[in-house]
DNA sequence: CCCTGATTCGC
DNA sequence: GCGAATCAGG
């Protein structure tokens, strides 16, 4: 007999592309949502290498058509206008709520772009001016001197190596890395941008 | 680090 | 055919 029970085991759905789900792949997929976006929308089983994967082999990689009837050369970038910006946005964002939300499906982030915004004179007075100290303040009884630091201290030089007030983050390191959590994030986000 | 799609390859 | 693992890029 054909034991194939592998469907139905922990009422998991594992897919199996129906006409149904297929379908709505296609839509989705179209309509320029992020694979990852779309494995969420068809269930859980779903992962994004799923639905990569199914529409490789539907052949359906190209989703844009940029109607490029004109294979002329670039137009110089149009140069609408540049608002321009204060000193620094003034990010006040971090607080990030705990809210309990496994997997959240954006709400549609296609359209973008021409958003006119115009600032009310209230707005304008609440952007602050940034803070730029984009640094950790460490107290002194915990800053860290170069013979100081050991596998577990945070490797982040803080100062001018130069002079006096040079010392080392010092804080908890990751097992990931040389830095503690704050400087880890830092150093990342600019290495590997450039990287390679 | 987050994320994206592309490709490979054992199942 | 399927999709996790990997790769390559932003």
């Amino acid at each position: 007999m054909k034991d194939s029970v592998l469907t139905m085991v922990s009422g998991a759905q594992p897919a199996g592309w129906t006409d149904e789900r297929v379908d709505l792949l296609k839509k989705l997929w179209m309509e320029g949502l992020s694979a990852s976006q779309i494995a969420g929308e068809l269930g859980e089983g779903v992962t994004r290498n799923a639905v990569i994967g199914k529409v490789h082999r539907l052949k359906l990689s190209a989703r844009a058509k940029p109607t490029n009837t004109t294979p002329r050369a670039r137009p110089a970038a149009p140069r609408p206008a540049a608002p321009r910006r204060v000193a620094g946005p003034a990010p006040s964002m971090s607080a990030s709520a705990s809210i309990n939300k496994p997997r959240p499906s954006m709400p549609r982030p296609q359209v973008m772009g021409a958003t006119a915004l115009a600032m009310t004179p209230d707005m304008q007075a609440e952007l602050y001016v940034a803070p730029a100290t984009s640094e950790l303040f460490i107290p002194e009884d915990k800053r860290l001197s170069l013979l100081q630091l050991n596998e577990h201290t945070c490797k982040w030089p803080i100062g001018d190596p130069l002079t006096k007030d040079f010392y080392f983050c010092g804080q908890h390191s990751l097992e990931s890395g040389p830095y503690c959590e704050f400087h880890s994030r830092k150093a990342y986000h600019q290495l590997d941008k450039k990287r390679r």
